[in-house]
DNA sequence: TAGTGGTCTAGACCACCGG
DNA sequence: CGGTGGTCTAGACCACTAT
Protein backbone atom coordinates (compact mmCIF):
# COMPACT_ATOMS: atom_id res chain seq x y z
CA UNK A 1 0.00 0.00 0.00
CA UNK A 2 1.20 3.50 -1.02
CA UNK A 3 2.09 5.37 2.14
CA UNK A 4 -0.47 8.77 2.21
CA UNK A 5 2.25 11.19 3.05
CA UNK A 6 1.30 12.05 6.55
CA UNK A 7 3.22 14.09 8.55
CA UNK A 8 5.56 13.38 11.50
CA UNK A 9 3.45 15.99 14.02
CA UNK A 10 0.15 13.59 12.54
CA UNK A 11 1.87 10.77 13.87
CA UNK A 12 3.17 12.27 16.96
CA UNK A 13 -0.51 13.54 17.53
CA UNK A 14 -1.99 10.02 16.74
CA UNK A 15 0.65 8.56 19.44
CA UNK A 16 0.02 10.86 21.77
CA UNK A 17 -3.73 10.49 21.49
CA UNK A 18 -3.24 6.81 22.43
CA UNK A 19 -1.15 7.44 25.40
CA UNK A 20 -3.79 10.00 26.59
CA UNK A 21 -6.49 7.54 25.86
CA UNK A 22 -5.41 5.23 28.57
CA UNK A 23 -4.25 2.36 25.69
CA UNK A 24 -1.07 2.99 27.22
CA UNK A 25 -0.40 3.89 30.75
CA UNK A 26 2.44 5.05 32.36
CA UNK A 27 5.34 2.56 32.51
CA UNK A 28 3.73 0.93 29.42
CA UNK A 29 5.50 -0.55 26.52
CA UNK A 30 4.68 0.85 23.18
CA UNK A 31 5.22 -1.38 19.87
CA UNK A 32 8.61 -0.64 17.71
CA UNK A 33 9.02 2.02 15.85
CA UNK A 34 8.99 -0.52 12.34
CA UNK A 35 5.52 -1.91 13.68
CA UNK A 36 4.14 1.44 14.64
CA UNK A 37 5.22 2.50 11.31
CA UNK A 38 3.10 -0.21 9.40
CA UNK A 39 0.31 0.17 11.69
CA UNK A 40 0.17 4.25 11.01
CA UNK A 41 1.41 3.33 7.12
CA UNK A 42 4.68 5.69 6.96
CA UNK A 43 8.34 5.42 7.22
CA UNK A 44 9.91 3.77 10.02
CA UNK A 45 11.84 7.74 10.06
CA UNK A 46 8.59 9.62 10.43
CA UNK A 47 7.50 7.26 13.69
CA UNK A 48 11.19 8.08 14.62
CA UNK A 49 10.93 11.95 14.43
CA UNK A 50 7.42 11.98 16.32
CA UNK A 51 9.27 9.67 18.83
CA UNK A 52 12.09 11.97 19.11
CA UNK A 53 9.13 14.86 19.93
CA UNK A 54 7.56 13.01 22.43
CA UNK A 55 10.67 12.01 23.52
CA UNK A 56 12.14 15.52 24.11
CA UNK A 57 8.40 16.94 25.93
CA UNK A 58 9.06 13.99 28.61
CA UNK A 59 6.48 12.29 27.62
CA UNK A 60 8.08 8.97 26.29
CA UNK A 61 11.17 7.65 27.43
CA UNK A 62 13.26 5.61 24.59
CA UNK A 63 16.05 3.04 24.94
CA UNK A 64 17.87 0.96 22.67
CA UNK A 65 16.56 -2.77 23.29
CA UNK A 66 14.36 -1.41 25.84
CA UNK A 67 12.02 -0.28 23.67
CA UNK A 68 9.67 3.03 23.94
CA UNK A 69 7.98 3.71 27.19
CA UNK A 70 5.51 5.71 28.32
CA UNK A 71 7.32 7.78 31.16
CA UNK A 72 5.98 6.77 34.56
CA UNK A 73 6.38 10.21 36.00
CA UNK A 74 4.66 12.28 33.83
CA UNK A 75 6.45 16.13 34.23
CA UNK A 76 5.94 19.72 32.98
CA UNK A 77 8.24 20.26 30.69
CA UNK A 78 9.23 24.15 30.05
CA UNK A 79 12.01 25.78 28.09
CA UNK A 80 12.99 29.05 29.69
CA UNK A 81 15.34 31.53 27.85
CA UNK A 82 17.69 33.82 29.68
CA UNK A 83 18.14 36.82 27.40
CA UNK A 84 21.10 39.45 28.03
CA UNK A 85 19.84 41.86 30.26
CA UNK A 86 19.37 44.57 28.51
CA UNK A 87 17.59 43.01 25.42
CA UNK A 88 14.77 41.99 28.34
CA UNK A 89 14.43 45.14 30.05
CA UNK A 90 13.90 46.79 25.90
CA UNK A 91 11.80 43.75 25.14
CA UNK A 92 9.31 44.87 28.20
CA UNK A 93 9.71 48.26 26.51
CA UNK A 94 12.24 50.19 28.70
CA UNK A 95 14.41 52.48 28.43
CA UNK A 96 17.82 50.55 29.63
CA UNK A 97 20.29 51.64 32.06
CA UNK A 98 23.48 50.42 33.64
CA UNK A 99 25.67 51.40 36.67
CA UNK A 100 28.34 49.86 37.49
CA UNK A 101 28.80 49.92 41.30
CA UNK A 102 32.45 48.50 42.07
CA UNK A 103 35.14 46.06 40.48
CA UNK A 104 38.22 44.50 41.83
CA UNK A 105 40.56 41.58 42.04
CA UNK A 106 41.09 39.47 44.16
CA UNK A 107 41.16 35.72 45.50
CA UNK A 108 37.30 34.29 45.91
CA UNK A 109 35.84 33.30 49.02
CA UNK A 110 35.18 29.44 49.54
CA UNK A 111 31.43 29.53 48.84
CA UNK A 112 32.39 31.14 45.49
CA UNK A 113 34.84 28.32 44.80
CA UNK A 114 32.57 26.04 45.69
CA UNK A 115 29.41 27.66 43.33
CA UNK A 116 32.11 27.15 40.61
CA UNK A 117 33.13 23.26 41.28
CA UNK A 118 36.70 24.87 41.44
CA UNK A 119 39.43 23.16 44.09
CA UNK A 120 41.80 25.34 43.89
CA UNK A 121 41.47 29.39 45.08
CA UNK A 122 42.01 31.37 42.07
CA UNK A 123 42.78 35.34 41.66
CA UNK A 124 39.59 36.13 40.16
CA UNK A 125 37.42 39.97 39.09
CA UNK A 126 34.30 40.57 41.22
CA UNK A 127 32.12 43.33 39.73
CA UNK A 128 28.78 44.69 41.23
CA UNK A 129 26.23 46.81 38.65
CA UNK A 130 22.81 47.51 38.83
CA UNK A 131 20.64 47.57 35.37
CA UNK A 132 18.02 49.99 35.19
CA UNK A 133 14.84 49.91 33.27
CA UNK A 134 13.49 53.96 32.77
CA UNK A 135 15.69 54.49 35.29
CA UNK A 136 14.82 52.78 38.06
CA UNK A 137 16.64 50.06 39.41
CA UNK A 138 15.58 46.68 37.54
CA UNK A 139 18.18 44.27 38.74
CA UNK A 140 21.23 44.02 40.93
CA UNK A 141 24.02 41.57 40.00
CA UNK A 142 27.03 40.34 42.06
CA UNK A 143 29.26 38.74 39.39
CA UNK A 144 32.67 37.06 39.87
CA UNK A 145 34.67 36.44 36.72
CA UNK A 146 37.45 33.67 36.30
CA UNK A 147 40.85 35.43 35.06
CA UNK A 148 42.02 32.52 33.74
CA UNK A 149 39.16 31.81 31.39
CA UNK A 150 38.70 35.42 30.30
CA UNK A 151 41.56 37.31 30.94
CA UNK A 152 40.44 39.85 28.42
CA UNK A 153 38.33 41.08 30.57
CA UNK A 154 40.81 43.07 32.51
CA UNK A 155 40.80 45.21 28.93
CA UNK A 156 36.93 45.74 29.25
CA UNK A 157 35.20 49.24 30.28
CA UNK A 158 32.79 47.66 32.45
CA UNK A 159 31.40 51.99 33.43
CA UNK A 160 30.21 51.54 29.91
CA UNK A 161 29.30 47.37 28.73
CA UNK A 162 27.74 45.10 31.37
CA UNK A 163 29.81 42.08 31.86
CA UNK A 164 26.93 40.37 31.66
CA UNK A 165 26.49 41.57 28.00
CA UNK A 166 30.43 41.32 27.23
CA UNK A 167 30.41 37.68 28.71
CA UNK A 168 27.80 36.42 26.74
CA UNK A 169 28.51 38.06 23.36
CA UNK A 170 32.41 36.75 24.24
CA UNK A 171 32.77 33.58 26.31
CA UNK A 172 31.04 30.88 24.76
CA UNK A 173 29.88 28.36 27.41
CA UNK A 174 29.74 24.74 27.33
CA UNK A 175 28.24 23.79 30.70
CA UNK A 176 25.55 26.54 32.76
CA UNK A 177 23.45 26.15 35.56
CA UNK A 178 20.78 28.09 37.25
CA UNK A 179 19.37 28.54 40.27
CA UNK A 180 16.00 30.42 41.29
CA UNK A 181 15.28 31.07 44.94
CA UNK A 182 13.98 33.77 47.42
CA UNK A 183 15.55 36.02 49.45
CA UNK A 184 15.11 39.15 52.12
CA UNK A 185 16.43 41.99 51.44
CA UNK A 186 18.99 43.64 53.57
CA UNK A 187 19.88 47.59 54.58
CA UNK A 188 22.16 47.47 51.46
CA UNK A 189 20.06 45.85 48.52
CA UNK A 190 17.21 47.45 49.36
CA UNK A 191 18.54 50.65 49.24
CA UNK A 192 20.21 49.62 46.21
CA UNK A 193 16.77 48.76 44.71
CA UNK A 194 14.51 51.23 45.87
CA UNK A 195 12.85 49.00 48.32
CA UNK A 196 12.77 48.06 52.08
CA UNK A 197 14.72 46.11 54.35
CA UNK A 198 12.69 42.36 54.42
CA UNK A 199 11.38 42.66 51.32
CA UNK A 200 10.85 39.48 49.36
CA UNK A 201 13.14 39.78 46.39
CA UNK A 202 13.81 36.99 43.36
CA UNK A 203 17.30 35.52 42.75
CA UNK A 204 18.41 33.99 39.56
CA UNK A 205 21.79 32.53 40.38
CA UNK A 206 23.59 31.65 37.03
CA UNK A 207 27.09 30.08 36.58
CA UNK A 208 28.99 28.99 32.99
CA UNK A 209 31.88 27.03 32.55
CA UNK A 210 33.49 25.89 29.40
CA UNK A 211 35.27 22.38 29.58
CA UNK A 212 34.41 21.98 33.30
CA UNK A 213 36.80 25.28 33.71
CA UNK A 214 34.58 28.00 35.07
CA UNK A 215 33.59 30.96 33.49
CA UNK A 216 31.54 33.47 35.79
CA UNK A 217 29.10 33.46 37.97
CA UNK A 218 26.61 35.71 39.43
CA UNK A 219 24.15 36.49 41.72
CA UNK A 220 21.07 38.85 39.85
CA UNK A 221 18.59 40.03 42.45
CA UNK A 222 15.49 41.10 40.94
CA UNK A 223 14.01 44.31 42.04
CA UNK A 224 10.54 43.68 44.08
CA UNK A 225 7.69 43.00 41.31
CA UNK A 226 10.11 40.80 39.04
CA UNK A 227 7.84 37.18 37.79
CA UNK A 228 9.90 34.99 35.18
CA UNK A 229 7.00 33.94 33.08
CA UNK A 230 7.40 30.58 30.27
CA UNK A 231 4.46 30.07 28.03
CA UNK A 232 3.61 27.25 26.10
CA UNK B 1 33.78 11.76 -3.44
CA UNK B 2 32.39 9.45 -0.93
CA UNK B 3 31.01 11.23 2.46
CA UNK B 4 33.21 9.89 5.22
CA UNK B 5 29.93 9.04 7.43
CA UNK B 6 30.14 11.86 9.94
CA UNK B 7 27.44 12.15 13.10
CA UNK B 8 25.70 15.22 12.87
CA UNK B 9 26.60 16.11 16.33
CA UNK B 10 30.39 16.54 14.87
CA UNK B 11 29.01 18.86 11.86
CA UNK B 12 26.72 20.54 14.23
CA UNK B 13 29.96 20.85 16.42
CA UNK B 14 32.07 22.53 13.69
CA UNK B 15 29.32 24.62 12.65
CA UNK B 16 29.30 26.30 16.19
CA UNK B 17 32.56 26.48 16.12
CA UNK B 18 32.16 28.69 12.94
CA UNK B 19 30.06 30.82 14.85
CA UNK B 20 32.00 31.24 18.15
CA UNK B 21 35.25 31.93 16.02
CA UNK B 22 33.72 35.02 14.99
CA UNK B 23 33.28 33.59 11.00
CA UNK B 24 29.76 34.12 11.29
CA UNK B 25 29.06 36.87 13.96
CA UNK B 26 25.32 37.63 15.53
CA UNK B 27 23.15 38.37 12.72
CA UNK B 28 24.93 37.16 9.78
CA UNK B 29 23.52 34.61 7.17
CA UNK B 30 25.07 30.94 7.21
CA UNK B 31 25.78 29.43 3.47
CA UNK B 32 22.76 27.08 2.39
CA UNK B 33 22.26 24.01 3.71
CA UNK B 34 22.86 22.51 0.50
CA UNK B 35 26.15 24.34 0.07
CA UNK B 36 27.52 23.71 3.65
CA UNK B 37 26.67 19.66 2.94
CA UNK B 38 29.15 19.53 0.68
CA UNK B 39 31.68 21.70 2.38
CA UNK B 40 31.17 19.12 4.89
CA UNK B 41 31.03 16.25 2.75
CA UNK B 42 27.65 14.79 3.82
CA UNK B 43 24.37 14.40 3.28
CA UNK B 44 22.30 17.86 3.22
CA UNK B 45 19.68 16.03 5.31
CA UNK B 46 22.67 15.60 8.19
CA UNK B 47 23.02 18.88 8.07
CA UNK B 48 19.67 19.85 8.59
CA UNK B 49 19.54 18.02 11.59
CA UNK B 50 22.43 19.59 12.87
CA UNK B 51 20.94 22.89 12.43
CA UNK B 52 17.84 21.96 13.69
CA UNK B 53 19.98 21.38 17.05
CA UNK B 54 21.48 24.60 16.94
CA UNK B 55 17.52 26.01 15.83
CA UNK B 56 16.85 24.14 19.11
CA UNK B 57 19.52 25.53 21.54
CA UNK B 58 18.75 29.17 20.52
CA UNK B 59 21.92 29.62 18.50
CA UNK B 60 20.50 30.23 15.07
CA UNK B 61 17.41 31.12 13.31
CA UNK B 62 16.23 29.50 10.61
CA UNK B 63 13.78 30.95 8.03
CA UNK B 64 12.57 29.09 4.64
CA UNK B 65 13.84 30.86 1.11
CA UNK B 66 15.35 33.74 4.54
CA UNK B 67 18.25 31.60 5.18
CA UNK B 68 19.70 30.42 8.18
CA UNK B 69 20.84 33.90 10.54
CA UNK B 70 23.09 33.41 13.90
CA UNK B 71 20.63 34.84 16.18
CA UNK B 72 21.01 38.42 16.62
CA UNK B 73 20.09 38.14 20.76
CA UNK B 74 22.16 35.23 22.24
CA UNK B 75 19.79 33.48 24.93
CA UNK B 76 20.63 31.17 27.81
CA UNK B 77 18.37 28.34 27.08
CA UNK B 78 17.26 26.06 30.28
CA UNK B 79 14.91 23.27 30.28
CA UNK B 80 12.95 23.09 33.72
CA UNK B 81 11.21 19.98 34.71
CA UNK B 82 8.76 20.31 37.11
CA UNK B 83 7.38 17.22 38.54
CA UNK B 84 4.46 15.58 40.60
CA UNK B 85 5.52 17.06 43.81
CA UNK B 86 5.65 13.45 45.91
CA UNK B 87 7.81 12.76 42.78
CA UNK B 88 10.03 15.35 43.72
CA UNK B 89 10.41 14.90 47.50
CA UNK B 90 11.02 11.73 47.15
CA UNK B 91 13.57 11.98 44.72
CA UNK B 92 15.59 14.19 47.16
CA UNK B 93 15.23 11.25 49.56
CA UNK B 94 12.62 12.75 51.67
CA UNK B 95 9.38 10.84 53.07
CA UNK B 96 6.58 12.19 51.66
CA UNK B 97 3.39 13.50 53.33
CA UNK B 98 0.36 15.51 52.26
CA UNK B 99 -2.42 17.16 54.01
CA UNK B 100 -5.59 18.53 52.76
CA UNK B 101 -6.20 21.43 54.63
CA UNK B 102 -9.42 22.94 53.21
CA UNK B 103 -11.46 22.24 50.12
CA UNK B 104 -14.41 23.39 48.87
CA UNK B 105 -16.46 24.72 45.38
CA UNK B 106 -17.48 28.14 44.82
CA UNK B 107 -17.36 31.24 42.16
CA UNK B 108 -13.62 31.76 41.78
CA UNK B 109 -12.49 35.44 42.02
CA UNK B 110 -12.00 38.05 39.62
CA UNK B 111 -7.98 37.37 39.88
CA UNK B 112 -8.18 33.50 39.73
CA UNK B 113 -10.97 34.29 36.32
CA UNK B 114 -8.05 36.38 35.01
CA UNK B 115 -5.21 33.84 35.34
CA UNK B 116 -7.55 31.18 33.77
CA UNK B 117 -8.30 33.58 31.05
CA UNK B 118 -11.61 32.70 31.82
CA UNK B 119 -14.37 35.18 30.80
CA UNK B 120 -17.55 34.10 32.69
CA UNK B 121 -17.05 33.88 35.96
CA UNK B 122 -17.47 29.82 36.82
CA UNK B 123 -18.30 27.60 39.59
CA UNK B 124 -14.71 26.28 41.06
CA UNK B 125 -13.75 23.81 43.37
CA UNK B 126 -10.67 25.42 45.65
CA UNK B 127 -8.15 23.06 47.25
CA UNK B 128 -5.51 24.23 50.08
CA UNK B 129 -3.34 21.54 50.99
CA UNK B 130 0.10 21.13 52.23
CA UNK B 131 3.05 19.06 50.81
CA UNK B 132 5.14 17.73 53.65
CA UNK B 133 9.10 15.93 52.97
CA UNK B 134 10.05 14.11 56.48
CA UNK B 135 7.11 15.05 57.96
CA UNK B 136 8.33 18.81 57.40
CA UNK B 137 6.24 21.89 55.78
CA UNK B 138 7.52 21.84 51.99
CA UNK B 139 5.02 23.44 49.81
CA UNK B 140 1.87 24.80 50.67
CA UNK B 141 -0.78 24.70 47.94
CA UNK B 142 -3.55 27.10 46.71
CA UNK B 143 -5.59 25.39 43.35
CA UNK B 144 -8.85 26.05 42.08
CA UNK B 145 -9.84 23.40 39.94
CA UNK B 146 -12.04 23.61 36.89
CA UNK B 147 -15.08 21.43 37.36
CA UNK B 148 -16.28 22.43 33.82
CA UNK B 149 -13.03 20.35 32.41
CA UNK B 150 -12.64 18.64 35.68
CA UNK B 151 -16.06 17.35 36.77
CA UNK B 152 -14.56 13.66 38.40
CA UNK B 153 -12.45 15.51 40.95
CA UNK B 154 -15.77 15.84 42.65
CA UNK B 155 -15.61 12.29 43.41
CA UNK B 156 -11.69 12.09 43.89
CA UNK B 157 -10.77 11.75 47.58
CA UNK B 158 -8.42 14.77 48.17
CA UNK B 159 -7.46 13.79 51.94
CA UNK B 160 -5.44 11.30 50.26
CA UNK B 161 -4.39 11.62 47.51
CA UNK B 162 -3.28 15.37 46.21
CA UNK B 163 -5.50 17.27 43.80
CA UNK B 164 -1.78 17.67 41.88
CA UNK B 165 -1.21 14.43 41.46
CA UNK B 166 -4.51 13.71 40.32
CA UNK B 167 -4.54 16.18 38.15
CA UNK B 168 -1.23 15.29 36.37
CA UNK B 169 -2.14 12.07 35.91
CA UNK B 170 -5.16 12.42 34.56
CA UNK B 171 -6.01 15.70 33.20
CA UNK B 172 -3.99 15.89 30.04
CA UNK B 173 -2.76 19.83 28.99
CA UNK B 174 -2.37 21.08 26.02
CA UNK B 175 -1.00 24.53 26.88
CA UNK B 176 0.72 26.08 30.31
CA UNK B 177 2.06 28.65 31.96
CA UNK B 178 4.63 29.32 34.94
CA UNK B 179 5.40 31.95 36.77
CA UNK B 180 8.18 32.35 39.41
CA UNK B 181 8.48 35.10 41.78
CA UNK B 182 8.83 36.25 45.59
CA UNK B 183 6.91 36.68 48.21
CA UNK B 184 6.36 37.73 51.23
CA UNK B 185 5.23 35.21 54.11
CA UNK B 186 2.08 36.23 56.33
CA UNK B 187 1.09 35.23 59.28
CA UNK B 188 -1.02 32.18 58.06
CA UNK B 189 1.46 31.28 55.79
CA UNK B 190 4.45 31.47 57.98
CA UNK B 191 2.57 29.37 60.01
CA UNK B 192 1.84 26.54 57.61
CA UNK B 193 5.10 26.47 56.52
CA UNK B 194 6.82 26.89 59.85
CA UNK B 195 8.70 29.97 59.88
CA UNK B 196 8.49 33.81 60.64
CA UNK B 197 6.13 36.26 59.32
CA UNK B 198 8.36 38.06 56.33
CA UNK B 199 10.36 35.57 55.67
CA UNK B 200 11.17 35.44 51.53
CA UNK B 201 9.59 32.72 49.90
CA UNK B 202 9.44 30.94 46.51
CA UNK B 203 6.69 30.86 44.68
CA UNK B 204 5.70 28.98 41.48
CA UNK B 205 2.26 29.48 40.29
CA UNK B 206 1.04 27.01 37.27
CA UNK B 207 -1.91 27.31 34.95
CA UNK B 208 -2.96 24.82 32.40
CA UNK B 209 -5.22 24.27 29.53
CA UNK B 210 -6.60 22.14 27.11
CA UNK B 211 -7.60 23.63 24.36
CA UNK B 212 -8.05 27.05 25.31
CA UNK B 213 -10.32 25.77 27.95
CA UNK B 214 -8.72 26.03 31.47
CA UNK B 215 -8.19 23.09 33.81
CA UNK B 216 -6.56 24.30 36.62
CA UNK B 217 -4.61 27.18 37.88
CA UNK B 218 -2.37 26.46 41.56
CA UNK B 219 -0.02 28.94 43.54
CA UNK B 220 2.61 26.70 44.89
CA UNK B 221 4.42 28.35 48.18
CA UNK B 222 7.64 26.82 48.66
CA UNK B 223 9.24 26.21 52.38
CA UNK B 224 11.98 28.73 53.09
CA UNK B 225 15.47 27.18 51.63
CA UNK B 226 13.72 25.87 48.67
CA UNK B 227 15.68 26.20 44.99
CA UNK B 228 15.22 25.64 41.87
CA UNK B 229 18.29 24.05 39.72
CA UNK B 230 18.43 22.96 36.44
CA UNK B 231 21.90 21.51 35.38
CA UNK B 232 23.19 20.83 31.45
C1' DT C 1 24.20 -11.72 21.41
C1' DA C 2 20.13 -10.41 19.45
C1' DG C 3 16.73 -6.74 19.39
C1' DT C 4 15.62 -2.01 19.30
C1' DG C 5 16.34 2.71 18.68
C1' DG C 6 19.71 6.07 16.36
C1' DT C 7 21.65 7.77 12.29
C1' DC C 8 23.22 8.36 7.51
C1' DT C 9 22.46 8.65 2.53
C1' DA C 10 20.23 9.85 -1.73
C1' DG C 11 16.58 11.62 -3.95
C1' DA C 12 12.20 13.76 -4.26
C1' DC C 13 8.54 16.93 -3.33
C1' DC C 14 6.40 20.45 -0.46
C1' DA C 15 5.63 25.00 1.93
C1' DC C 16 6.78 29.20 3.10
C1' DC C 17 8.21 33.75 2.17
C1' DG C 18 11.56 37.39 0.50
C1' DG C 19 12.70 39.94 -3.49
C1' DC D 1 7.85 33.24 -8.46
C1' DG D 2 11.97 31.22 -7.32
C1' DG D 3 15.04 30.02 -3.53
C1' DT D 4 15.56 27.98 0.90
C1' DG D 5 14.46 25.21 4.64
C1' DG D 6 11.20 21.27 6.03
C1' DT D 7 9.87 16.72 5.43
C1' DC D 8 9.08 12.05 3.56
C1' DT D 9 10.65 7.59 1.77
C1' DA D 10 13.43 3.48 1.37
C1' DG D 11 17.18 1.11 2.58
C1' DA D 12 21.31 0.27 5.05
C1' DC D 13 24.38 0.11 8.86
C1' DC D 14 25.61 1.36 13.64
C1' DA D 15 25.44 1.44 18.83
C1' DC D 16 23.65 0.51 22.91
C1' DT D 17 21.80 -2.66 26.22
C1' DA D 18 18.37 -5.95 28.00
C1' DT D 19 17.98 -10.63 28.32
Amino acid sequence: MTPSRQSWREIRERIHEQILSGRYAPGDKLPRDADLAEEMDCARSTVQRAMQDLSDAGIIERRRKGGTRVRPDPVTRAVLDIPITRHEVEAKGGQYGYQLIDQQTGPAPRQIQARLEQVSPREMLRVEALHLSDGHPYMYEDRWVSLDTSPEIRDVDLTRQSANEWLVLHKPYTRFELRFYAETADARLADLLGTEAGAALFVIERTTWIEDAPITTVKAVTAPGYQLITRT
